[in-house]
DNA sequence: TCACAGGGATTGTTGAACAATACTTCAATA
DNA sequence: TATTGAAGTATTGTTCAACAATCCCTGTGA
């Protein structure tokens, strides 16, 4: 421990590798995974004592999860009931693509004052894609979508706007799972998200903007036809 | 109970009314209340037992309160230390305000697709704060100005901005108490209030948000200038 | 001044208990 | 047959008590 402690401020910060967090959070980060990678059906019951009984704890830690990811609209808790994963209908992807609408797209008008890393951090989304689609990976195309959008939410630097965009692209990606998902459903975005990135790079936001809703209109199109055409056995 | 049973289709959904809550959404509620309206100072601590025999209530069903605002952030939570009340800093308002620019401009340019009472909803909030001013009612003028901003992205028609505007504003005004808050600080926006809601009736939704924007950055600006000047004893 | 070892207070988590509510089953009735 | 009603069962809602883990304060010693 000398004088000098020039090193210690140049350390990397910790940040949340040392920040211990409750078995709740554990919890529901676990369910949370189990629910967005469709583990968990929608409209699946969540029994309190067996769940308790398979995570080893107890029925108030998971409560407090089911809290947690009931806020995050991924369970919906009906009183005296119990909870169940959410089962999201058409109404609600329109709603979810209103909300994207408006964040996505102020996002990407936001360019110029995006924070430094923030368009590469998009790149990096669309290289992810396209690495995905090459290997065949449409779990990993869809992964990479998500990535992408939150990339572009990312744009307007803003922690809020980084938290809501991943609870909605979480949803969004639960509501995939209602329908029967084609599983090359966003591969034919891909190029379009690299078009979008590359005017993104080139520094023409209002165009990138107009591309993305462009986007937009047709992915919910598809989506809430998926959704309403065929009743779903 | 004749054999047409056509009526009760007609009746009107009972919704919420006899959606009962349990206690911990009361107690949300209750907490969430005082918190807003000064009552519980930010940065106050929260004794799960002092708080528990208070409310009558035991500790768990406390600790779910809990975890409902702190998704709010109106608590924020340190893992072995308790819970707070949260104290909003410059930063937190900053983004705050991104955040709103992002929703409430993108609602008030949707305005052609805007429900049909939306904008009267946003006319009776100008009327509440302009009634709150003839009486002197300074803490009514903040409301009516939560409900007018509230009621401006509710012109999106969208549940989840809803809510969102809901949990924002909350914030908004818990940040409020942070600062030494001069009584009239929102009068001065009351006649700005109802000239964009004039031009919202007009139809000049454009015009409404280039209003809304320039509001934006002098309510901002005054807000982080409180923050920032008086270091606050 | 600093380091460090108690000791007290608070949170984290569990398990059991009981009340309240929902679901199921089945008999009774029209 | 279809509907009502009355048990009985399973699950959730909430409380309580207990204990471990952690933090915070304080005093001691160097």
């Amino acid at each position: 421990m000398t004088a000098t402690g020039d090193w210690i401020d140049d350390l990397p910060d910790a940040g949340d590798d040392l920040e211990r967090s409750s078995t709740a959070e554990r919890v529901a980060d676990l369910l949370r995974g189990h629910i967005i990678n469709g583990a968990l059906a929608p409209g699946a019951r969540l029994s309190e004592e067996r769940l308790g009984r398979k995570f080893r704890v107890s029925r108030n830690t998971l409560r407090e999860a089911f809290r947690l990811l009931g806020h995050e609209r991924l369970l919906v808790h009906e009183f005296n009931r119990g909870v169940f994963v959410a089962k999201p209908g058409a109404e609600d992807v329109v709603d979810m693509f209103r909300m994207r609408r408006a964040l996505e797209l102020a996002a990407v008008r936001s360019g110029p004052q995006a924070p430094a890393e923030a368009v590469g951090t998009v790149g990096a989304a669309v290289e992810q894609g396209e690495g995905a689609r090459a290997q065949g990976d449409w779990e990993g195309i869809g992964t990479a979508n998500m990535a992408y959008h939150r990339a572009i939410g990312g744009l307007l630097g803003s922690p809020r706007v980084d938290e809501t965009m991943r609870q909605l692209l979480a949803e969004l990606r639960l509501a995939f799972h209602v329908m029967a998902a084609p599983r090359d459903f966003y591969a034919p975005y891909l190029d379009r998200n690299r078009a979008i990135y590359e005017l993104l790079a080139a520094g023409s936001f209002d165009t990138a903007a107009e591309e993305l809703a462009g986007y937009f209109d047709i992915a919910e199109n598809q989506l809430v036809r998926a959704f309403t055409a065929p009743p779903r056995a």
